[in-house]
This record gives structure tokens, sequence and C-alpha cells, in this order.
RNA sequence: GCCCCGAUAGCCCAAUCGGCAGAGGCAACGGUCUCAAACACCGUCCGGUGUGGGUUCGAAUCCCACUCGGGGCACCA
């Protein structure tokens, strides 16, 4: 509890030692932090298992509001960082209040690079700094009076908790998506269609006569956590290996902002890809904002088109467009550097008639794929994004065969084909695609028109400026033998060709996808190992459940391997494997106690994150990762949750598609499995906004600590320190030097004020700016709504008994209408504006009817729960509030007994009348053409129209 | 370059179906209290909705174009 007393406080105490001020509030608060502690007012029943408490809670209503949980820096909190526990929190407290079981709680996200950094920085073990860290963020947010189920709090480092994220690893490792079924199956039963016969292996042998590693490789292809080696985010100034959502759009790493080189390395994987369909339709079952779901549907990126067969030599290249249509166009081929079949198709020598520009000035064409490959790897992204715009490439030497025109292409290699994506081959179509357009004049290459232009360019492409790339146009220039497609729409074409293609046997259509399968090792010392482990021959064991955990070991040096960040060459190694004892480990997993070598990569943070609203629901069970009855409960699907999952859950929007999208991954694989009923995690998704902060900075442009910037004018010239400053504005954080902690603002107007206003700045969706001085404003009003229950001088009681007269029913009821509807829509902004005009109201009516302060109470409850929590025990109460009924309105005061209607003459108000609000458009038009005002200011003209808006509005037409 | 969101009083924000632009708060100004100040209290002031068009009896709200601000994606064939 804080000793911080106000200047005001010491003076006033004498003469009004019940005044609403810091020092009562803070005792207010505290007090009433311990008793719901002590009772532990917030702990919600489970159906079954430990925490159930032997009442049958199935009846009730339910909900499940979660915040995104935080990760515990060194730093402390700002005022930026509770706005959406408090949000939740009062929505929660409305909830309950409003006869909802409902599950409540907070946990930590622990695992991660930057509490890593902090340990290595400050020479602590992650694991200390990182219990420090969370027992300051315990310490801050428990003054807010968040009213948290603590027996549910989780942290993501506790090996009780990762033991279940090993086991989880262990259910996708030891799963496989069958396409047939849509769905994940156990790798068991794959394994056994392989030695039946019922599927044949891969390679054509028995499945019998493999080896162990053979094994794993076949089962590799399938698995949907698997480790091979692909082209990966190499970070070296980080000394990890990065996810594609965690390198920025220009080629660096997200968090450290160093570059990030391409590089062959064998890694964990997630076929998330095998997930890609169901993840952007899914979408349409989730309330969640729809720029979010823009963003995942982009970032999977779905395109349907058509995969089309090339013959070149004796190779068959099979390239992936969106555009089959425009297949008379091709008049070359790409290939992505690293093609795997690139070697086959070079020929010893250049054909004769290639082009010097083609050759990239070498001597045959493997000299200069090997050259031009060489170039390429040692790009960075970076130097390869900004190169974008400048095509670069070298012929192979080969030639393909267009098999419409049956014309003989050319076959590039160039790194604006990416291997990634679709099958690393193109065929290029330059007259309608802008990069193979830039592609084909940097070499001179021909170029045909296949679709009409339609904006009078005509159709000689070596005249044009740039592809054109229209769909709304028909085709041309694309008949042969047995198809022609000249004069269709471009949609028309696509599908003509399309089914041309699979009648051939050349090609099909096809759906492709942008998202790439997930990268999930890192190496890192502060992560969950792999519960992996490998034995002499190399082949690779999964950990049986029994030995979960594997714990992280307690070792002196946890530093990561780092590099220069510019050196590429470099390659990653893990802190894990400098600690031989633990490397190699003596196990008997079935056959006998053998030596195996532990796998020493560790998963990335992403992956506690990825299942912590399950544990929420089920956080002590040691048989299951969740009792299926609970999850049931809590997040099963319903008729308003087709899809399941929590009820709410609040955070900002830069999760949008990591976080967000490899949890629900993860659901979905246990839900393919039979662990969870629901089919997705989170059912509505809220955004809440940021809160800014002015910076200043001085003339050099550092900022300068801006609570001590001052404008004496008054006239927005600002100074610190005597020096002339310039405001912008910005995020609130220490380096800006504008960071205000809660604690602050909790010390000098206690937590209720806070919360009070953090609610009301504006809708929890926006941004909006903090101002320090504004937050008086809020404490006012709990100053007035106190005095309006309890005397300043005596502590006394002042509410009458009197029955509370008709205007303020009315005043109370349209508040409790209206405030109930905000706190349903979250509208917290509005309901605190609704509770303040009621408060004002009560005010100036001088005293307030006893019956009346109680619902204004209980209508403050959840926005500033201590000061409402005292004065309903001063009103009598023994209970806590948090269960009471939240107010609910009486419709015969909701509605005024007179209603003021507008009459507009030609849209400018001329009259006012009072009238019933149940009058009829006829009556009410027919009184106000009666009345004298609108008689004079009509003026004999005559009137045309009359618009009648009962009971609101009139307005009449003249001319 | 493409896509999404936003713009209302000096500031933060209301206006639920297209119907009187103002609910609430801050600041400013005047007053009460005070020896004085702070706190508190009472009261007052303030804009026609970023710009330009359109639809409509009527537009902050719907449509089009633009300006500014915020965000996302960016060689994805």
């Amino acid at each position: 509890m804080s000793e911080t007393t106000p200047a005001s406080g010491a003076a006033e105490a004498a003469t009004e030692p019940f005044r609403y001020g810091a020092a009562l509030a803070a005792e207010i608060e505290s007090r009433w932090q311990d008793l719901w502690e002590k009772e532990g007012t917030f702990n919600a029943p489970n159906p079954t298992g430990p925490l159930a408490d032997g009442t049958s809670v199935a009846a009730k209503p339910h909900s499940f509001i979660m915040d995104m949980f935080p990760y515990p820096s060194g730093a402390g909190l700002h005022v930026g960082h509770p706005l959406g526990y408090i949000a939740t929190d009062v929505y929660a407290r409305y909830q309950r209040m409003t006869g909802h079981n409902v599950l409540h709680t907070l946990g930590y996200d622990a695992f991660g690079l930057p509490a890593e950094q902090y340990a290595v920085q400050h020479g602590v073990h992650p694991r200390v700094s990182t219990e420090d860290n969370i027992a300051n963020m315990r310490q801050q947010l428990r003054r807010l009076g968040l009213g948290h189920d603590s027996r549910r709090s989780i942290s993501t480092i506790d090996p009780d908790y990762y033991r279940w994220t090993q086991w989880i690893f262990l259910q996708i490792f030891n799963s496989w998506y069958d396409e047939d079924a849509a769905r994940a199956r156990p790798i068991a039963e794959l394994v056994a269609q392989f030695e039946s016969g019922e599927r044949e292996v891969p390679g054509g042998r028995a499945w019998a006569e493999l080896s162990g590693v053979e094994r794993d490789e076949v089962l590799g292809e399938y698995r949907l956590a698997y480790s091979k080696e692909v082209p990966v985010n190499w970070c070296p100034g980080l000394g990890t290996v990065l996810a594609n959502e965690e390198v920025t759009a220009d080629g660096r790493s997200e968090r450290g902002n160093f570059p990030v080189f391409k590089s062959n390395l064998r890694q964990w994987m997630m076929r998330i890809t095998a997930y890609a369909d169901r993840l952007i339709s899914d979408l349409d079952l989730l309330d969640w904002p729809e720029a979010i779901k823009l963003q995942q549907r982009n970032w999977i990126g779905r395109s349907e088109g058509a995969r089309v067969d090339f013959g070149v030599g004796d190779d068959t290249v099979t390239v992936f467009t969106t555009r089959p249509d425009t297949l008379f166009g091709a008049t070359y081929m790409v290939l992505a550097p690293e093609h795997a079949l690139v070697d086959a198709v070079v020929p010893a020598e250049w054909p004769a008639g290639t082009r010097d520009e083609w050759t990239g000035g070498a001597a045959d064409p493997a000299t200069a794929v090997a050259e031009y490959r060489a170039a390429a790897a040692a790009k960075s992204d970076v130097e390869r994004q900004a190169d974008a715009k400048v095509k670069t490439g070298v012929f192979t030497g080969a030639y393909a065969t267009n098999p419409v025109s049956g014309e003989q292409i050319p076959v590039f290699i160039a790194d604006y084909v990416l291997m990634g994506y679709g099958t690393g081959a193109i065929m290029a179509v330059p007259a309608h695609d802008s990069r193979d357009f830039a592609f084909a004049q940097a070499f001179n290459l021909p170029m045909r028109c296949v679709v009409r232009p339609t904006d009078g360019r005509g159709e000689d492409p070596h005249t044009w400026d740039d592809a054109f790339d229209t769909y709304d146009s028909v085709l041309v220039n694309s008949e042969r033998d047995g198809i022609s497609l000249d004069g269709l729409s471009v949609v028309d074409a696509k599908a003509r060709i399309t089914a041309w293609l699979a009648e051939q046997g050349i090609g099909e259509g096809t759906v492709n996808y942008r998202l790439r399968d997930w990268l999930f090792s890192r190496q890192r010392y502060w992560g969950e190992p792999f519960p992996i482990v490998y034995d002499e021959t190399g082949a690779m064991h999964a950990l049986p459940e029994s030995m979960l955990p594997v714990e992280v070991p307690e070792v002196d040096d946890y530093s990561p391997h780092t590099y220069d960040p510019d050196d590429a060459a470099s390659s990653p190694k893990t802190p894990l494997s400098r600690n031989e004892d633990w490397v190699n480990v003596e196990l008997d997993l079935g056959d006998g106690v053998r030596t195996y070598r532990r796998e020493t990569n560790t998963m990335p943070n992403w992956a506690g994150s990825c299942w912590y609203e399950l544990r929420y629901v089920d956080p002590v069970n040691s048989t299951s990762v969740v009792d299926p009855a609970n999850e049931a409960y809590w997040m099963g699907p319903t008729a308003e949750k087709p899809a399941g999952g929590v009820d709410l859950y609040v955070g900002g929007a830069e999760h949008a598609v990591l976080h967000l999208l490899y949890a629900r991954f993860w659901h979905k694989v246990l839900h393919d499995l039979g662990h969870v009923s629901s089919v997705e995690p989170f059912h509505k998704l809220f955004n809440q906004g940021m809160i800014t902060a002015d910076v200043y900075r001085d003339a050099r442009g550092f900022p300068v600590p801006a609570a001590e910037v001052v404008d004496p004018e008054g006239n927005g010239q600002y100074f610190w320190q005597g020096e002339p400053v310039r405001r912008e504005a910005g995020k609130m954080g220490k380096s800006l030097k504008n960071a205000v902690a809660p604690d602050e603002i909790a010390d000098e107007y206690g937590a209720d004020t806070l919360r009070l206003y953090e609610m009301a700045m504006g809708p929890l969706d926006v941004s909006r700016p903090w101002d320090t001085r504004a937050v008086v404003g809020s404490y006012r009003f709990l100053q007035r709504l106190w005095r309006n229950i309890v005397s300043e001088v005596t502590g006394e009681l002042v509410v009458t008994d009197e029955e509370p007269d008709e205007a303020t029913l009315r005043a109370l009821h349209k508040a409790i209408d209206g405030i109930r509807g905000d706190m349903a829509g979250m509208r917290f902004n509005t309901a605190v504006a609704k509770a303040i005009e009621l408060n004002n109201f009560l005010v100036k009516r001088g005293s307030t009817p006893r019956s009346v302060a109680e619902q204004v109470v209980l209508l403050i409850a959840p926005l500033a729960p201590h000061i409402a929590e005292e004065l309903w025990r001063r009103l009598g109460h023994e209970q806590s509030l948090a269960f009471a009924d939240y107010p609910v309105a009486d419709p015969a005061y909701v509605v005024d007994e007179t209603v003021t209607c507008v009459v507009q003459v030609k849209g400018k108000v001329k009259a006012r009348l009072e009238v019933a609000p149940s009058i009829s458009d006829a009556d009410l038009e027919a009184l106000a053409l009666a009345d004298p005002t609108v008689v004079a200011a009509i003026g004999g003209a005559q009137v045309r129209k009359v618009i009648a808006r009962a009971p609101k509005l009139v307005n009449i037409v003249t001319g």
C-alpha cells in the first residue's frame, strides 16, 4: 500500500476526515483487495475436477473472458499496458452481476528472446529475472483490483505447464494430415497402412526393409511436426533462425532489427500449410474484426489457378499460374535459382543464337548458373528486396515447349521466382504480367499479346510501357489445333484451358497458398526443450509421456551464440549443446537402457501461448491437458459460437497473424485428435487501441522527460529546463521518456479513478493520447458520488429514506437502460458518461434517496469496484456486490411522457411541439399543420409534401 | 504500388434506422469558499462535422473524387 499523500490531503484531513481523497481511496482499495483474495471471490467453479465446488454449474450461463497474457518485461508497466485488462475486468464483473459463471484470470508468457536478453544484459539467470519480473508485474496489477481467479494463473515457464506444451508437441509430431479425411490422424495409423501395404511406401520398398533413419525420412514427409533441411531465415545478429512471420517486409528481424539471410539448415517445422484451407474458411465462424480476418486471409494467401507441365528436353517442369488463360502468351520460362531440375536441364554449351546479354558473361551455361546462384545466395533479403525493380537472371541454355503453341521458349533462372511459392517455376507472360514484362525488357525477350487491351494501346507489346493485366477483356491470338480461346472472357478462358489441360493430362486446376510451413526451432536457451532424442544411428525417438517434462537444464552459460549481424556464412549453434551432461542421456525407451543424444534446439516463444486458454480451463489437471468436460463447458460449440472457443479475447492487433494463427492451428490439431470439442480457440476477438503519449524532443532530437516540460504561455511553446523543445505524437515508453506508471496515478487518485479514466477516454478499440491532467475529471466524479451517499465530515450516510420522485426515477431508469446496453456492447466510455450524468442529476437534486443510491452503486460497480463495494457495505449490505443483480430498467420510466417534436419547413426548424411518444404520423402531421408558428412559416405557400416521422419530426416541403 | 481504417468544439470524445450537431470529461473564463493559495463547488464560453461534388424533403451518417493521419501487405506468378 502506498504512503503517498497529496499536499491537499493532510490539510483537509482535519475538517473532512471522510472525504474521498487519495488516502481514503488507498485504504478502501487495499482492504477490498485483501478481502477478495481471502474469500476467493472471483474463483470460478468448474463442472468437474479439483476446481469443482460441488455445486452444479452446468445450468448457469457462463462466460470465458480472456486477455492476451503479458510478457513479464523488466521495465515495469505504464498506463497503456493495463487498458485491456481493465476493460475485460469491467466486462467480467458486469457478466458476473448478470448471473454468469465467469472464468477470468491472467497468466504470464515468460519464455523467449526478450527475457533471455534481459537476463544476459543483467547477468542474472533468466529464471531468476523472469520470476522477479512476474512478481513485480503481479504487484502492479494487483493494485488495479482486477477480479482474477488466481488459482488459474499459469506461467509458461512452469514445468507443470510446459510439460503439456511438450505433450502437445508430441501429439503434433505423432500426427499426419489425411487429405482425404481432411483432418489430422495419429501417425501410427499411417505406419499401419505402410506395413500392411494398403498404402505404398514412397520409393517403392517394403516398410520392413527400411532402416530407422529411412523410416524417419518417409514419415517426416507426413508428420505435422517434422525436422528437415529447408531454406530458413538465419539471423546471425540474434544467433537464431526465425519464422517468416518474425521477419519484417524489408528482410530484418522483427526483434533487434538485424539482417536476415536465407540458409539451408535442418530445422523443426510445423506443417501449418496442411490447415491453410480450414484456417481461411473457419474465419467465417468467428466474431473477429474484419481487418484481422483480412490480414489472416492475406497471409494465408489463397490463389486459384492451374498447374501446367512444360517439357524441357526429357524432363518435365511444372509451373503454377493464376492466369492459365494467357498460356499462348508464355514466351519464356523462369525457374527459381534453387530449383531441383536446373542442373538436369543445363546443356554443356550455349545453343546457337544465344544472346550475349542472356549469358551473364559466362563461357558455358553451367558456369553462368553457378555464378548466378552464388551471387543470389550472398544477397541478404534486404538487398534482394531493394533490387526488386531491377530484374536479374541468366539463361540456362535449355528450351521448354509451350504445350499449347508448341513453340520452343528459353528457360531462365532468376531470383524474382521464389522456390517457396507454387512449384518454384513460372511460365512468363510478359505482355500480361508486370514482373515478366520488366524481365523481358531487360533481356530482350519476345512478347505476345493474348488479351485484347481495352485502353487503345494496340496489340504490339513492344510498344507498351507496362503489362496489360486487366481481367475485364477478351482473349486474342490464342488458337491452335484443337483449342481456341479467342473471343472468350478471361474468366471463361481460364475454365476452358484448365479443362483442356486436364483432358490432355498436362495440367489441372489447383489452389495454391502463400502460407509456408512454420519454422518451429530456435537456437536459444530460454525455451521449451523438445521431447526428442536420437539414438546412435541418428534415428529419432519421441520420448514417452511418462518422461515429461524435459526440464530446461540449470546451466551457468545460457547466452546465445551470436555473430556479426552481416556474417551470412555463419551457422547457428544451440546453447544447450554446450552441456554434454545433459545432451547425452541414458534411457530405456522399451528395448533396454541405451545412450541417446537430446535434441538441443528449443521451441519458439509462441509455443506457450498457443494453448494457454485450455490450461486456464483446467490449470491443475495432472492427468490430461484439459478435462473434456471442463473444456466442453467453457469452450464447447453452441448455437452462438458455432466453432466454440473463448467468449471474449482482448488484445493488441499486432498479434493478427503470429500468435492468433499459430494458436488456431494447434487448436485444430487438438480438435482433430479428439482432445477438445471446440474447433477454434477464440470466438470473439476484440483489439483494444493503444494509449499514445506526447513525446518532447530537444534541438538534437533526443526525447526529454515529458513530465518536466512546461508551457508557460499556454500557447503551445514548450520548454524543458529553459530550452525550447518540440512536441510530437508517439507511443508511450521508457525510451521516449514519457511513460506514466499506473502506480503514480493510483497513488495520487486511487485505482478506481485510474480504471474509470482509462474506460472514459474513448472507445476501447481506438488509440488515444494519455492526458494526466484530465484524470482529475474521473476523480471528481467519484468524489461527488461519495458525497451523495456519505458525509465528508462525519462519515455517516446522507441518503434519505424518501420515495424517489418521478423525475428521479426517469433519470435513474434511463441511465440503467443506457448503461446496460453500453456494458453489453463494451462501450464503456459512454457508460461512464451516463453514470456521471445520473450522478450530476443527483447532485443538483440536493439529496439522494437510499433506493436510488443503491442502484447507482451497483451501476458503477464494474467500473470502480472498490468504492462501490465500500458504499454498498456502508449502505448496510454484508455480502460483496460482485454477485449482486445488475440493475434492470423499468420500461415505464425509460420512455418520456412527452417528446419534443421538431417541425421543419424545407428542412429548417420552425417550431417545437410537445407530443405523446405514441402519437401516430397522421395525428402529428395534423397537429403540425395546425400550429400557428408553422402556418406563419409556410406563409401561404403551397404545401407540396409532408414527411412525418412520429414522434420526433415533421418536415413540410413547400414550393 | 496495392489493400484496410479513421478525420465532429482549443483537446479527448457523444450523436443506436439518414431526422434539433452535444451526453460526459479536460482546458479556458467568471464567481463561491479562503487572510491567501490549493482542493472543492456553482456558472459561462466555444464548432456546423477534413476538402469538393452527388443522392435525398432532410447527410456527421449513404455514394464519388481528393487531402491528411494510422495500420497491413509488398517480385507470391
